[in-house]
DNA sequence: GTCTATAACGCGATAGAC
DNA sequence: GTCTATCGCGTTATAGAC
């Protein structure tokens, strides 16, 4: 996915649909996709307008192709979980399920919210989510099922709902992300710390 | 869009301001924020583009003073919270909690998000939030002191941390209201039920 | 496959009459 | 205070040369 680390420069004669998705990304990360335009895609990419529309069809085309690519990280983390319980101490893992979590909210946010700021948008959004089986129900379920494997090892208590556990602990991590969202990095100070939260959630797991 | 539904009757030659502002609300429920357009007011409003301008000075102007009003019923209900500590169920309080944060973060998502979509509108929105000491602490804070004073009437055991149990509850009310943004209304049913979330969340607190 | 050029449109905002 | 009319700009997308 990533054959040329050299930032384009000129025309790539070959090789612009990659120039153009390298282009796409640098911007959603700079400018957010509400400032995403062609023709920005475009200059940044060295390539003209055009070129974009003969490779992604449309811009929505274009923003898909792009942020499918984000998940790739989550998911990878995501499913393997459940095998991996007994691994390492229970907090740590909690804290690293915490960490990814937020990182993927920070950009789940994102497309969420401008998403549902267009009526349109939204629900050609919506059926694309559902066709993908994405949604929080996911995160929620591959944790609970680390959590019941944990139980299966005696490190979390039996008579933990751990659907009920595993919404919580995702909760955490969202809020922390539109608290940086809405208030600023610096903010997230102002809530309880990730180990802070981690104690409290694994003191109630172990009982 | 047939044309010109008339949904205000007439022209409001005195009360033109809070036409305005009742239409701005209107179209932010129905059509979303990114459609949202000074065009699209007047006409509902049924006044001139111009007299938007008059009254609000800039589109921003408007967006503002119109969301400022979603907030009130949100605050009114937090600040009294703490002292309604002890009055009705427990779980009943709970559960009241998640419903209004729910429905506070259904527009808060949206607003964050599409600002989180561009970068120069982050900023700004980040320091009016941070003038008007907005942002998930303050709900943190104000849950927090509720089952601080739940504590001292003995309904909450005293070694549970307070501010990590406010955070996690509303985390569950967030994750509610961003999987009901990304994969719609009826999808909220895979996530566990404010009920099963509550009833965990007070079997944790009541020990 | 990629370019240049431009069409077609909607946007926020303003000028000036009344 | 409110209107009509319009300006200037940025946008997505397309046509046609090469």
């Amino acid at each position: 996915m990533e054959p040329d680390p050299i930032r384009k420069r000129g025309r790539p004669s070959r090789g612009a649909r990659e120039a153009i998705l390298q282009a796409t990304r640098e911007l959603l990360d700079e400018e957010g996709l509400a400032r995403l335009t062609t023709r920005a895609v475009a200059r940044q990419a060295g390539v003209s307008e055009a070129s974009i529309f003969y490779h992604f069809g449309d811009k929505t085309g274009l923003v898909v192709a792009a942020l499918e690519a984000s998940l790739d990280s989550l998911r990878e983390f995501a499913v393997g979980l459940a095998e991996r319980a007994g691994v390492g101490g229970l907090d740590e893992m909690l804290r690293e399920i915490l960490r990814r979590w937020e990182t993927f909210f920070d950009r789940a946010l994102q497309v969420a919210g401008f998403v549902q700021a267009d009526a349109e948008l939204r629900g050609d959004f919506q059926a694309y989510v559902r066709a993908n089986n994405y949604g929080a129900h996911r995160g929620v379920e591959l944790v609970a099922e680390y959590l019941e494997a944990e139980q299966a090892l005696g490190r979390v208590r039996e008579d933990v709902d751990a659907r009920a556990a595993a919404l919580q602990l995702l909760g955490v991590a969202c809020v922390r992300s539109l608290q940086r969202a809405t208030v600023g990095a610096r903010a997230t100070a102002r809530l309880p710390s990730p180990e802070q939260s981690v104690r409290a959630f694994s003191a109630y797991l172990a009982g």
